[in-house]
DNA sequence: ACCCAGGGTCATA
DNA sequence: TATGACCATGGG
């Protein structure tokens, strides 16, 4: 079974995604980060917390004190790890100019510049990247490594870096348009999140899922 | 009561 | 380079 093939199963069997659930670019940036290995209906509660304070601007968020910042993510867990991180993250992209000025800059440069900020690593990188930038970039979360290892697309021990790069490469021979791997990239990744959450976790044995002749755990 | 969620950093070997 | 500890709330 192909990366293709899997896409269009998933997209027969969910339907379009319309990600990234959020209103702006930033707001993409803030989520990105509140989520890490967090359930994001905990991330919607601080984002609305943010709203609520008129605070969903990188200005804000650097002016205020890191102890309220911290109070208003407390849903998301990880509270003063991420109020640090997500002030990090501001400063830089105050610092570099916001988002018409990143822009402009290439995708690999964009990429090494936000690996930099402390707190921001792999995964939520190619969040920002993908779907707040609109770059051609595959995201990797520990449900596409759980799905691709169990259709034998990924054996495990990869890298995040050696999974991402193969499987850009391999759906770059079908899609050499850009804006269209743009497109395909997040429609993907939103599938296997979907996916994921709704029956690969719920239902191990996907019983009601349309990869079920596929997505058997090892053992079985 | 337990498990895990749309990860990442840091200390240790 | 490769594990392990740590961060912490909320829903199943």
């Amino acid at each position: 079974m192909s990366l293709r093939e899997v896409y269009d199963h998933l997209y027969r069997a969910h339907g379009p995604q319309s990600w990234w659930p959020a209103k702006t670019p930033f707001e993409v940036m803030v989520g990105a980060v509140l989520t890490q290995n967090t359930a994001w209906t905990n991330v919607e509660k601080a984002i609305a917390n943010l709203h609520a304070a008129e605070a969903m601007k990188a200005e804000r968020l650097l002016a205020v004190p890191v102890a309220q910042l911290a109070e208003w993510l407390r849903p998301t867990g990880y509270f003063n790890v991420k109020a640090r991180r997500l002030r990090n993250f501001c400063a830089w992209y105050v610092a570099a100019g916001g988002y018409a000025r990143l822009r402009r800059r290439e995708t690999g440069r964009l990429r090494e510049e936000l690996l930099s900020v402390k707190g921001i690593g792999p995964e939520t990188a190619d969040d920002i990247l993908l779907y707040a930038f609109h770059r051609p970039v595959f995201v990797i979360d520990a449900y596409t490594r759980r799905i691709f290892s169990r259709l034998g697309l990924a054996s495990g021990d990869e890298t995040y870096e050696q999974l991402r790069t193969r499987i850009e490469r391999t759906l770059t021979l079908t899609e050499q348009d850009e804006q269209a791997r743009v497109t395909l990239f997040n429609e993907y990744h939103a599938l296997i999140v979907r996916h994921g959450k709704e029956v690969c976790r719920t239902k191990p044995r996907c019983v009601e899922c349309s990869l079920r002749a596929h997505c058997a755990t090892p053992s079985d």
